[in-house]
DNA sequence: GGGTTGAATGTGACTTTATCACTGAAGTCC
DNA sequence: GGACTTCAGTGATAAAGTCACATTCAACCC
């Protein structure tokens, strides 16, 4: 069944409680779970697949922020839920989602009666706080191209990847030309081999990957 | 007397006794408030002056986050907190700053027993989420000409700024050599007039000013 | 199969920003 | 009034972003 790590620290009443009243939703990937300017409905205990959340600026350009996958939850909601804001970002499913929505008026009860719920929403912001201010820096003062390459690697387990070279840019926060010329460059130094809509690594050094 | 509007909406009893266990501190201009890798000792509001937060990269160089004034939670020291994890920023006092420190068991009660000290907690996550995601937006797609004229603007109020290039390049997230080559072009158009570590704002237009 | 269409990619020319390596200028401290 | 330190200015060059357009590829339709 639908389980996640936060509702297991529950005590036997209160989960029953919880699980009663919480919608399991299930999204197909190119969803979209909210957008921005949007209004929050409950809060998303991410309990399956994979999801990105991004912003565009008012320049129009757009960059991905974090993803949230198994046992995430959206930090992003909590704070909308509580001050009634609208989103800033969005967030769209890459690999099929499974959620279980927690309406507020449940959200309220279980700040208020559980301590290790409480522990886990604070975690989380923590996470989400430490991912803005590390994209920051990775944004503002390092390099395109080793950037480019940790990306792949990453991603790629000497594989390949199957990913538009604009929707690169916007993972990186670039323009798709940058992105062009930049895998250009590395298939010139043997390292990826590029065919439309799909990277191929092959000769990316290990040493070169930081998260 | 030292007041913090998240403590106000306490209960007399449990204000009473939070105020009996909380330290006022005060702390002069330049002062270091935490760096980075230091374990946090409790959670400080601020209520007065202002504080700077900013973190330097891998690469060495520096970046301001955010700023935190009158009424103000330091955010990043709930999730230190709570997880037990170092500071990843470090916090600087540019005037004159005030704040209570609430120590651990203390606030632990106060997210038990006050919803309204709950709701503080989440809106001021909320807050510090949405500036970092705006700095991301702003550090990796505006123009720094912009974003300059846009700082000064906002900070001199027709007036002056005391700074000096290198620590307005830590304030923007760029280099010294930048931003001298920047205000010098601002001079030659008679927007601003230069001196040693100093910069007076004349002729700006207000219609450049957002945030 | 040939043609049409739209998305994806490639690239030149140019601007903006970053980096490196200096030089000079302005304050501070004996 | 030097000696030192911090701050600011600048040329040369590299990296990254922008604009405009050319090319290529895959899919779809007769």
């Amino acid at each position: 069944m639908a389980r996640h790590s936060i509702l297991d620290s529950l005590n036997e009443t209160l989960r029953k409680e919880t699980l009663d009243k919480v919608r399991a939703m299930q999204f197909p990937p190119g969803q979209i779970l909210f957008s921005a300017g949007q209004h929050c409905q409950g809060l998303p205990l991410v309990i399956g697949g994979r999801v990105k959340v991004q912003m565009t600026g008012i320049s129009g350009h757009s960059i991905v922020l974090y993803r949230m996958g198994v046992d995430d939850i959206c930090t992003l909601s909590i704070g909308c839920l509580m001050t009634g804001r609208p989103y800033r970002a969005e967030a769209v499913v890459e690999e099929d989602a499974r959620a279980l929505m927690i309406p507020r008026g449940v959200f309220d009860r279980l700040m208020d009666q559980s301590a290790a719920f409480r522990l886990g929403i604070m975690e989380s912001y923590g996470r989400r706080l430490d991912d803005l201010m590390l994209l920051v820096e990775e944004v503002a003062f390092r390099r395109m191209d080793t950037r480019l390459e940790e990306w792949l690697l990453a991603r790629a387990n000497g594989g390949s990847v199957v990913i538009t070279h604009q929707e690169l840019a916007v993972e990186l926060g670039t323009a798709r030309e940058v992105v062009s010329r930049l895998l250009k460059e590395l298939e010139r130094r043997d390292m990826v081999k590029l065919s439309r809509g799909k990277i191929q690594v092959t000769g990316l050094l290990e040493s070169s990957a930081q998260l």
